[in-house]
RNA sequence: GGGCGAAUAGCUCAGCUGGUCCAGAGCGCCUGCCUUACACGCAGGAUGUCGGGGGUUCGAAUCCCUCUUCGCCCACCA
């Protein structure tokens, strides 16, 4: 019915087309009629990304649970869209204008936007295109970009309305300042590094000359902008400084030691000279104390005009070197010593930041944080895993204000326009041109938000907010979140706090925070540390499937995922192999198929009635509902490693193992039960492909449109999934068919131990058999022939003795193997006799258990119950073994 | 300075609510096989004081304490 299939698998042939053929289908993501459709927003990555590992561990565990849950019935929605990501963006292009011999000063702000614009045209997009290459199932009709004239339009929405909720104001606080970029950044966006540095004593002579005081920097340059130091109150060195001034070093300002709690008496002298212009804590003394402030850098970082000529223009570095140089020269300079402590760093560029006092937007936090953070304490928000949670309860609890304001140009420029006539201020959705008041020309605001703050409203602003829209009533509020917890501060807290301001309810009830894609050395990859793994490559080489399995494999809930980047083999290899087991399975079954299958009678997806069922097969129906079970409990629980770990070895150590080697001569020869075979292998091979279809989606929807039995144009990824099934259990065709394997395992093991030639076929021997076992035998005689190359099967052991080999099943059943010259007595005993000490001493230890009342008494029932049939297990097997012993006259 | 996480086979990791999953997988390693679905395979095999030390318990890789070593996050000790 189809052409013969190539030996191996070959991803790159068929993923394309396939993945062109789902979308011309189209995803049955229509919610039709679900009143809770199953809503998950991709967190969406920046407009100029390409495709990374990060993104091949998220897109991968999301679609694998939006493929689920679509198979289950679930309506849908997954959808995806791009981050303008105002500075990592404008960076880029601030490199080609670079390169170009220009600034984006030298172009003008309108021409430099345009050209981002541009950029972003060109290049922004790919990496929605390499999404499609990991398969991912999304709804792309609804790709949303945060700089779009809708989500623009949600954003000055929300600042308009916290604006006039004044939940947005203006003011002059030290926020962090990178000199790179040129502007400032959040609290979050400046990222502390514990660094070691230098931290210097230095002394500032009284004015009246009556001593010193000596104070502990690490930025010795910004001596140059103190305006005070700073005591204890009740500290008694400096009790009587109070009010005094020193002379600040290099400046010759004299300045008052002024008293504020704030300074810790146990550090350094205690005493703590005042920059409020470049620090955080030093700003709010100041303000306190009424001390002024001196900003001493340019945007740069370099000395600005307010310090002494000769430092002026000289980068911070220099200004630091040529600060102690002249210290020392002064004899000011009272030691230096190592000293370890937190550098904030740009987290776009790793420059170091820092602390200056400027006029920014910020918004005032606490009342949003109160419901976000009620929300998670009263449980309607919960992280997977758990350990996340007190995470973002630390940050909500003790959250700062936001500084949304950057001096960039590539962003959302703050709505707020100036009357530079009277002097007001308006913040307005719409642009303004004219003043109410005086009717002058206004201006707006030469600030652009931060990125987050657009981020941060996706949840509904992707569906329409603030209108009313239909899609924003059927898919708000979603339902799982998948991202990295290195966003849980950025993305997340505030996606909670904005749904729950502008909703009304939460945008999600659970986050699902994925590990981190790490190397071997446990390092991050990252292209700037060079250990970074192309997906793209990766798949081309071992296809999509194998990079999900490796990633989904590696990725129990919460843990890392380790990926080899000089070692791609062993990364990818296994997936990629599994895929091919998966096609070969299926080319062996399908090429069995040829004949019009017999469909099953029974219910979906196990169970068969009214046939004629061999043990192996009542058999691998009943592991086949172990394994729909097992599977659809570990995906329920977010436990994707676990799911796809026991549809693979169901596929590979059940099916195909085992099912397929036995089922062969039914469907080669003229044996009985081949029609219950195809139906059976038929049946079990289609509930493996659904079952591994969420994580490894291509392969298995190659194989299944080759399955007979379903319509045109039918897709796997519609469904149904496998639903287990209570009539399909059969511990007695466990039992028995374990006996089968136990049988051969151990006439396999014997025929490598004594190094039989795999061609020669030998005679085996049951004797001792469990009931269990003699059913076995029956019902499998010649599977057990065949697959343990035995050319008898017997009850009897007569006479074997001597010159046979044997092994002791765990029910005391004992297999024989005689195999003449080959056997070395000595040998023998040895082997069993290392076997029988084993269990002597399992018994000796089963014994003491069961001897304590301590146990039996206070264990459950059910326990103590298992371990006498332990103990009664491994007696009946031991006795076994010491009566082959004697039959071989082994000593001892 | 706080908080969190991890330490299990040579490597990368599973092991969920303490008791057979006599501690598992993949990779690597050793032996033998191109057995007509698959050498990206088949069969067999070796390797673990479950980081150290204490404790709780009838019973601990699993719970508690402590130590050691890594990693991460938060923090205004200049």
């Amino acid at each position: 019915m189809s052409e013969p299939l190539p030996p191996q698998y070959n991803p790159a042939e068929t993923e394309r087309a396939l993945y062109q053929w789902w979308q011309a289908r189209g995803w049955r993501n229509e919610p039709t009629g679900d009143p809770d459709p199953y809503v998950v927003m991709m967190p969406p990555p920046n407009v100029t990304d390409r495709l990374h590992m990060g993104h091949g561990l998220n897109l991968t565990i999301q679609d694998t649970l939006i493929r689920f849950e679509r198979m289950r019935g679930r309506a849908v929605e997954w959808i995806p869209g791009t981050d303008h990501a105002g500075i990592a963006t404008q960076n880029m292009v601030e490199r080609i204008l670079g390169k170009e011999g220009t600034t984006r000063f030298d172009v003008g702000r309108d021409a430099f936007v345009e050209r981002v614009r541009e950029y972003v045209r060109d290049t922004g997009g790919v990496i929605l295109q390499q999404i499609r290459a990991l398969g991912a199932s999304c709804d792309w009709s609804r790709t949303y970009y945060t700089f779009s004239d809708q989500l623009s339009r949600a954003v000055r929405e929300t600042f308009v309305a916290w604006y006039q909720k004044d939940l947005i104001y203006r003011g002059k606080y030290i926020i962090n300042w990178c000199p790179r970029c040129l502007t400032a950044l959040s609290n979050e966006e400046a990222e502390k590094q514990e660094t070691s540095g230098t931290i210097w004593r230095v002394r500032y002579p009284l004015e009246d000359g009556s001593g010193a005081i000596e104070v502990a920097t690490t930025r010795p340059e910004t001596i140059l902008g103190d305006t005070g130091v700073g005591v204890h109150p009740e500290d008694p060195r400096y009790a009587t400084l109070l009010g005094k001034r020193v002379l600040v070093p290099l400046t010759g300002r004299a300045v008052p030691i002024v008293a504020d709690d704030a300074v810790d008496k146990e550090f350094g002298t205690g005493a703590v000279k005042l920059t409020p212009a470049h620090d955080p804590l030093d700003f709010e003394i100041a303000a306190r104390t009424g001390l002024p402030s001196i900003d001493v850098l340019t945007p740069e970082a370099r000395m600005a005009e307010t310090v002494p000529d000769r430092f002026q223009g000289l980068d911070r570095l220099e200004a630091r070197t040529r600060v102690i140089a002249e210290l020392a020269a002064e004899g000011l300079l009272v030691k230096s010593e190592p000293h370890t402590h937190a550098v904030g760093r740009c987290y776009r560029c790793d420059t170091v930041v820092e602390p200056r006092l400027s006029d920014q937007w910020f918004v005032r936090m606490q009342r949003l944080a109160e419901p976000a953070l009620a929300a998670y304490r009263n449980g309607t928000l919960s992280f997977v895993p758990e350990r996340w949670g007190p995470v973002y309860d630390q940050w909500m609890a003790g959250i700062r204000d936001w500084c949304i304001s950057r001096q960039i140009w590539w962003g959302h420029r703050i709505p707020v326009w100036y009357c530079d006539g009277c002097g007001t201020r308006t913040a307005s959705v719409t642009d303004l041109y004219e003043c109410k008041g005086c009717h002058g020309p206004l201006r707006q605001d030469d600030d652009v938000l931060d990125t987050w703050f657009s981020s941060q409203l996706v949840p509904f602003s992707s569906l329409g907010w603030p209108d009313r829209t239909k899609d924003l009533a059927r898919f708000y509020p979603g339902h799982v979140l998948v991202t990295g917890p290195d966003i849980i501060f950025f993305w997340v807290a505030r996606m909670v706090m904005s749904g729950l301001d502008c909703m009304g309810s939460l945008p999600f009830t659970t986050v699902y925070l994925t590990g981190i894609v790490r190397d071997p050395k446990h390092q991050k990859m990252s292209k700037s540390r060079g250990n970074g793994i192309d997906p793209l490559a990766v798949i081309e080489r071992f296809g999509a499937d194998a990079l999900r399995y490796a990633v989904l494999s590696g990725a129990a809930v919460g843990t890392d995922v380790i990926l080899d980047p000089s070692d791609l083999e062993t990364s990818f290899g296994p997936g990629r192999n599994f895929a091919n087991k998966l096609w070969n399975a299926g080319r062996f079954i399908l090429s069995n198929l040829d004949g019009p299958v017999r469909p099953l009678a029974g219910k979906y997806p196990n169970v068969v009635r009214g046939e004629e069922l061999a043990l192996a097969d009542r058999w691998i129906i009943a592991r086949c509902d172990a394994a729909v079970r097992e599977t659809t409990q570990a995906y329920e629980r977010y436990r994707l490693n676990e799911a796809v770990g026991a549809a693979y070895r169901f596929l590979w150590s059940d099916l195909a193992d085992w099912y397929i080697e036995q089922v062969k001569p039914r469907l080669y020869g003229d044996q009985p039960g081949g029609d219950v075979a195809r139906a059976v292998l038929a049946r079990v091979f289609d509930v493996s492909l659904r079952l591994l279809h969420p994580a490894m989606p291509f392969i298995t929807e190659t194989l299944w449109q080759r399955l007979p039995g379903h319509a045109a144009n039918a897709s796997i990824e519609s469904g149904p999934w496998p639903v287990a099934d209570a009539r399909a259990a059969d511990a007695a065709a466990l039992a028995e068919f374990g006996i089968v394997q136990e049988i051969v395992g151990a006439v396999r093991s014997i025929r490598a131990e004594y190094a039989v030639q795999p061609g020669q076929a030998i005679r085996v021997s049951i004797t001792d058999a469990s009931k269990v076992a003699r059913r076995a035998m029956t019902a499998e005689e010649g599977t057990i022939r065949r697959l343990a190359r035995a050319s008898a099967l017997g009850t009897g052991g007569e006479g074997h003795a001597q010159g046979a080999a044997h092994a002791v099943l765990q029910d005391g059943t004992t297999v024989t193997v005689p195999l003449g010259d080959l056997i070395d007595v000595e040998r023998e005993c040895a082997r069993l006799g290392t076997e029988l000490e084993r269990l002597t001493q399992l018994i000796a230890s089963q014994q003491t258990k069961l001897a304590n009342e301590q146990f039996t008494s206070r264990a459950p029932e059910a326990i103590v119950a298992k371990e006498r049939e332990k103990l009664g297990s491994w007696r009946e097997q031991a006795e076994t073994l010491r009566r082959k012993r004697a039959q071989l006259g082994c000593a001892g």
